[in-house]
DNA sequence: AACACAGAAATTATCTATAATTTTAGATCG
DNA sequence: CGATCTAAAATTATAGATAATTTCTGTGTT
């Protein structure tokens, strides 16, 4: 992941909370204090207001004026909420990108395919998964499509760390290839039908909670 | 439009400075100088910078780092893109608002339509139709989703104003007319087809640029 | 006239200080 | 014992000052 040595600090201390807050590293509900913030990143609270705001915007935050701002919450709602608008707008990006797709992209997105089929731990696999979504769908050339469609893939990867922390077991992506294949075949269509439904399967895994108990979480696994 | 009082200052510029890029008063790509706004609005420059990252946000204004922040600029293929966009979500919107849609709210959003047919300059004409947008998508009870369609709206406002500056002709908007038929006989798919067509109906019209010149302007008008 | 350059002016980004508000904790009262 | 009030502490929001960078402008050079 790029540094990025030349970005502001805003930025910068954006990029690292926005890493913490999806890795769950830090709740849902924590607050965020601007001077504790500050001081870790050793700065002053006013680079770290504007962080805010930026986490705000990809929707990773909520703030209450006067009252600060928290680690956004999230529930089985919004999950299904994501998912449904990444349908929606990653079917949209593929039909344009399909004609701009070439032999060479497809070849890409079937490496990053393979790299999610050997991992091991979630964190890679959603790399992978990232990296495959993204070379399919760049060549759209419609940044703000892509702008929104990368914040909803934040909030995905959320989700699922939420729900995967740790344990993950390898699978093969059945789907990924399917729409490979199709779009090899110059069928968009039929690629598009695939992608819009494979982001909408919500993966359902029992997971243990603090106090024993347990409970289901949920997650987008596409 | 609420006034907000009890909002934050950083807050109310950005509200303030979004109408005028909406309505065109700030030019595309003009520079937005934060001493400047801040003098105007009384504050020093931290609220008048987290004001510009919400503007950032809603794709209104784009920032360099270090080389301060201009109105987004934009060309026809933005509006093709936001059209777009607003069709996939909007579409989405109303299948998941529509069995809650009652008669009361289509009532409401007929009233909408009226006043839209009656208005004699674009300002008026926009209000009305986001009201009808508004009324018949709410209750899709999805918060991410209407918060994205409110800026893709606001994006398209800014690209009305700038082609129908001051002329308007008053038209009757038989897609809305259709919709709200559909959706009273319950027949949402139909609504959201119509919707769909709806909002990618792209009008065209030749203006006058300050050179003499005659250009084509593009806009959203749905 | 076009170009490159240096210095000045303007502007952005950050820091430190202060005011206003909210949260917390302890004490008091029913 | 719980609820409510109050004062202290913590926190947010804004202001004012400073450092760093960019943009502008005029001048000299080819």
């Amino acid at each position: 992941m790029a540094k990025g040595t030349d970005d502001t600090i805003a930025v910068r201390i954006s990029k690292a909370l926005a890493d913490r807050i999806i890795s769950g590293a830090i709740e849902p509900g924590a607050r965020l204090r601007q001077d504790h913030v500050a001081e870790e990143f050793n700065t002053s609270h006013v680079p770290v207001r504007e962080a805010f705001r930026r986490l705000e915007a990809q929707g990773l935050a909520v703030s209450e004026p006067r009252r600060g701002v928290r680690v956004a919450a999230f529930d089985l709602g919004e999950v299904k909420e994501v998912a449904e608008m990444r349908a929606a707008l990653e079917v949209l990006a593929l039909r344009h990108a399909a004609p701009h797709l070439t032999s060479a992209i497809l070849d890409r997105a079937e490496e990053a395919t393979k790299a999610g089929d050997k991992s091991h731990d979630v964190r890679s696999w959603e790399e992978a998964n990232r990296a495959f979504h993204r070379l399919i769908l760049t060549p759209c050339g419609m940044p703000r499509l892509l702008a929104t469609i990368d914040d909803l893939h934040a909030a995905s990867a959320r989700f699922l760390f939420a729900a995967w922390r740790s344990e993950w077991e390898t699978r093969t992506d059945q789907d990924h290839r399917a729409i490979l294949t199709a779009l090899r075949q110059g069928n968009a269509e039929s690629a598009a039908a695939t992608l819009g439904r494979h982001v909408q399967w919500i993966g359902r895994k029992p997971v243990r909670t603090a106090s024993g108990a347990t409970r289901e979480a949920f997650a987008i696994v596409g």
